[in-house]
Formats: C-alpha cells, sequence, structure tokens
DNA sequence: TATTTTCATGAGTATTTATTCATGTATTTG
DNA sequence: CAAATACATGAATAAATACTCATGAAAATA
C-alpha cells in the first residue's frame, strides 16, 4: 500500500507515542494539554487508518498490542532523532555573534547611529562589525551578512537593495557665507574642491559638472582623500565643498552641519545592498538582521528621495526676494 | 524547544523528502501527484517553522543545504521504517483465512444459507467454518471470531449483541393436519414433544408451558436430541412438535416446512453474540466480517420481531371462519 | 531576442484536522 | 449502593492544511 495513503496526521503519532508511554490516554492528554477525549480520537484515527489496533482498552488502563508494540519503536525514534537534529543545528546557529561587515563610511554614518534600534529589538543578537573598505570575501573571512556599494552582480551571495544614494555637492554654513553665494554650478570651480581618490565605482566631480551641463576643462586643484566620507567630514570642516552621497549627510543635513548647494542630483551609479552567502538569509539572526535592515533603510530612502526632490538651498535663495 | 511546536504536517514532511530526493520541486511535484506550487509552499512551511534553509534555489535547480544534509536521512528513515514495519504487519494480518467458529446448527440453519452474500463482498477473505456445540477456547482453538450462544458475559472476549430469539412450538404441515388442530397450548400435551438433551442456557419446554399458563406434572415423552436444530429437522420431518427458536426457522417458516403453534413465545434468554478476542474486533478481516454480520443480523432480527408479534397460525384460523 | 524552465508568491477555496463538550458505558472502590 | 475512574462516542466549531490558479522573476537556451 502507497504510504501517502497512511500517514496520519503528525499529531495523531504524538497522541499515539505519549499514550504508548504513559498507558493512559488521560495522562497523555495532561502531557500533551489537550482532553481525553481528543487523545482518544486521535488515537481512533490512526487505528482506523492503518487498521490495527494499537490498545486494548481494559477498565482503568489500557495496554499495547502486539503490533503497537512493532510500531512506537518506529514512531518514537523519529520523534527523538528529529529533535535531536533540530537541537543541533539550532546550537550551531546560535553560536556566535552576528558578525556584519560594511563600509567604514557607511558604518559611522548610517548604521552605528541606528544599531542601538536593533540591539533594543534583538537585545539576544551579539552584534559583531568590522568595517573595511575592501569587499570581502565570504567563504575566507567569518563574515554572516555585508552591507556593500555596488551593482548586487555578487555570484553566489544573495543581495537585496537597501539603499539608493544621490551625489550633489555640500559645504558648511561657514563656507557658505566665505564663498559668497555661488549662481551657476560653473562657480563651484572657483571654490577649493574636496576629492576623494579615484574609485572606478564612484561618482566623481567630473562626472557632476556634466551632469550640471557645465564642460570642464581642468579641475581646480584642491585636498584629496582616500574615502567619501573623509571629504565629508573635510566640508563640515569648512575646508571647501565636497560632493557627498545621500547616506553619508542624511543626518548632517538635518542637523545643519551640511547644506546642500544646487538642484542638481545624480542618482549614484552604485548602491547599497545587504549581502550574505546564497542560503544564510534563512538564517534567524541573519533574517532578523536584514529585516530591520531592510526597514531602516525604508525610511532613509524616503529620507533622500525628498533630499533629491527637494529644491537646493539656492534654488531658495533665488525664488524669497 | 519542545518538539510539539516544531512539527510540520506529515505531508510537509513528505514533500521535503522527495523533493530532497528528486532535487526538483517539479519533479517532486509529480511524484506526489500535485502542483509545484504546491510544493514550494510546503517547503516554505517547514523552513519557516524550523527557522532553516533547507534547499538552496538556484535557477532550473535546488540543492540541498547543510542543514538539509543532516534532517533528510531523519525524516526517510522514518517514513521507510514505518512502511516496512505497517507491511510486515498487514503479511501477517493476511495470512491464512478467516477462522469462524458457531454452533453447528446456527451453521446450518442461518449463517451457510447467507455466506455467499458475504463471500460476494469479500472474495479476497478465506471463511473457514468450524462448528461446534462446545464453547472454544480462543487461546487453543485458533480461531479469529465466534458466534456465540449466551448472556455476553465472556471476559476477554469482544462481544457483540447478533440475534435475540424467540422461542415457540412448531411443526410441520403434515404434522399438523395428522393431529388436528390444537385447540389450547394444553393439548400439545397429548401429542408427541420433540425434546433437546438438558442444557442449562437453553429453553425447555416446561419453561414454554410456564409461560404459556399451564401447569406441568409430568411431560409427555419423546426423542431427544443433542440440539434445537435436530429437534427442529425433526420436527419438519413430522416426528413431533418442536421448541424452536427464531433464527433456527426463519427460513423453513417462510418456505411453509414449518407452522408456528400458538400465540405465546418466549424470548430466548440467551442471545446470539459475535465474539472475538479482545482488540482483534478491529483486524481488517475481523472487521469485515463482523460488519457483514451486524447487517444481516439486523434484517433477520426484524424478521423475528414480527415473527414474534405476528398472530400464530392457529389464532389465524380461528379467526377466519 | 523570444522562449523555456523552474521556483516564488499571493489569493482563494475546499477539506481535514484538532479539538471541546456533553454524555454514555463499564468496572472498581469506598 | 453511590461515587470514582477512565475510555468511547457524536455533534459542533474554529483553525489549519492542502492544495490550485495565475502570475512573476531569474536565469538558460534556441
Amino acid at each position: 500500500m502507497k504510504i501517502l495513503n497512511r500517514l496520519p496526521p503528525i499529531s495523531a503519532l504524538r497522541a499515539f507515542d505519549v499514550a504508548a508511554r504513559q498507558l493512559s490516554f488521560t495522562k497523555a492528554a495532561e502531557v500533551l494539554h489537550i482532553t481525553q477525549s481528543a487523545v482518544s480520537h486521535q488515537i481512533r484515527h490512526v487505528e482506523s487508518l492503518w487498521g490495527i489496533p494499537l490498545f486494548e482498552r481494559r477498565n482503568r488502563q489500557v495496554t499495547l498490542t502486539r503490533e503497537a508494540e512493532a510500531l512506537v519503536p518506529v514512531i518514537r525514534e523519529f520523534f527523538e532523532r528529529l529533535d535531536r537534529t533540530l537541537n543541533e543545528l539550532s546550537a550551531e546557529e546560535s553560536k556566535g555573534p552576528l558578525r556584519v561587515s560594511l563600509l567604514q563610511s557607511f558604518a559611522f554614518k548610517w548604521l552605528v547611529p541606528r544599531l542601538g534600534r536593533f540591539n533594543q529589538a534583538h537585545s539576544e543578537i551579539d552584534v559583531w562589525i568590522s568595517s573595511s573598505d575592501d569587499v570581502i570575501d565570504f567563504n575566507a573571512a567569518e563574515v554572516d551578512v555585508a552591507i556593500r556599494l555596488g551593482l548586487g552582480d555578487w555570484p553566489g551571495l544573495h543581495a537585496t537593495l537597501l539603499l539608493t544614494e544621490y551625489v550633489f555637492p555640500v559645504c558648511s554654513p561657514e563656507q557658505f557665507e566665505r564663498m559668497g553665494r555661488p549662481q551657476t554650478p560653473e562657480k563651484l570651480l572657483k571654490h577649493p574642491l574636496l576629492y576623494r581618490y579615484a574609485d572606478d565605482i564612484c561618482a566623481k566631480w567630473r562626472d557632476w559638472f556634466a551632469d550640471a551641463g557645465v564642460e570642464v576643462g581642468s579641475l581646480p586643484p584642491g585636498t584629496r582623500f582616500p574615502s567619501t566620507g573623509m571629504a565629508v567630514q573635510a566640508a563640515i570642516d569648512g575646508q571647501g565643498v565636497a560632493l557627498a552621497r545621500s547616506a553619508h549627510v542624511e543626518d548632517d543635513l538635518k542637523a545643519g552641519r551640511l547644506i546642500k548647494l544646487f538642484d542638481v542630483y545624480s542618482p549614484s551609479n552604485v548602491k547599497y545592498y545587504v549581502v550574505c552567502p546564497l542560503g544564510n538569509e534563512q538564517h534567524p539572526r541573519v533574517a532578523a538582521f536584514r529585516e530591520w535592515l531592510l526597514r531602516e533603510s525604508v525610511i532613509s530612502q524616503a529620507a533622500f528621495d525628498r533630499v533629491g526632490a527637494a529644491k537646493s538651498h539656492l534654488k531658495q535663495a533665488a525664488a524669497s526676494p
């Protein structure tokens, strides 16, 4: 006979197992936190399905039939092995911290200010941040999940888009006062620009000017930094105008430490993704972290979209008199 | 964690097992005769319940996760063992014939005339009848099920009432012509009565006369038989008046071979029960036989009830002129 | 580039499960 | 004899299951 036709509900098997152990439907019912009647029905169902008596009903107790004596070990051992295996997998699973790797600037500017909320919601999960500007190898680096900047096309990894950014020039209020109001994007060429070292995937000043419709011969000299984050920090310190990505300056714009210049913004051609080895995305702790990240990023993304769509500081100044 | 909280539906486990074997949800769906979508849902459900990825989804195929590699043997072996055990029990179960023991007279008069209908409905069940007037010991006699006459109070046996009988005098039409119409029950004492050997549980002539309101000094002499069935057969052969039980004479009355005398009937103080060792009543072949018996007995019982309630032959004769 | 393959997803629906409650039955016990 | 014990049974009901269908997405293939 096909086994599918004779697989009882798993809870009926469980009732059978417990009743066989207790040699009493009433006691089994107590163990299972159901009524005796429910146990009786379930045993009956299995007996009927298999066409086999499982218990000899005697007054005030039941005994196992010979058939049940053969079947109980099969069922019991299954439950025990399943429990043991799941516990073992769970034990591996919960070992050690959740190791998160991400860019240093993003760590400073976006994740760390928000991480308190994750810790609050998941106090049982120990988060270990490692920040680096290098692309990590998951196999070698013992990282559970990473936040990467890129195009999302990493083989063997599960990548989910987190944030899309905009690129635009920023400077401090002091710098803005000092240099006066630049009337056109081209006028920025007269002021100190802050650069980051060439990096193929990151937006550059030349690209921004092109988007602004400005033909650039030679860019003015200026300090160069190893990351966008540092260039932005220099801008906050009044050292010039930096080309910023929205995630890096969301909080600084809000706090008034930086001013966005001009209503010209480029969508960044690279985006932030939360990334992990294929399959890991469903591990409970990874899943929890990813869910939290995605919720936070929705909020930030809405803010970026407003920043991108809003009038620039200069445009507003021109409209007010 | 409590295992009860993480027992998936058995069909989901089955889907997991088959998908793991096939390394394809679509192929698993074919094996299980369901849609790919159903398989996908079921796997998803287990993954969600356990918080563990079971498959790495790649385009056009799936591979097992490390966790699944640990779990599949547990589940597969359970299904295999269960199947094997049930098959073994079934094989024992279907060995040999269904051995039925019953009284010889009841065999002749009631069961055998009806057995064709059981054979038709259950051609796969080989019925072996053993008839005896002794009470068989189930442990010693290798009998699966018996039909017993008695009070239903056999310890260790599962007994279900089959038939309640009535006791009344009968004779053949020829005998009826020969002796003329007896006007009262007392007049029967003038005619040859057919007796069975004394048996504590069977109704006797003296009891019937008492029920008919007749005080009996000494009963007339008559042939004695070892069973009621034989006495009835002698009555059919015109040798006298027998005290019959309804099951024995249902067909003979219908066929006109016997006539019921007087509208005095005693409910028999013994009844027919279908009896088997406790627990065996659910063995498929025993259950099938019992069910069939119970259906047949309902029909016969209705006829007995009519016979018991109907006017006797003599009463009708008195009313017709 | 269009097509094919294969899993995912959500909505919808019929069926099954998983009980509970109320009551019955058959011993046993006090 | 009344009460207690313990399983059985049927009706009722809420929840879960077990799908299907339609569609989408992401490769691979032709």
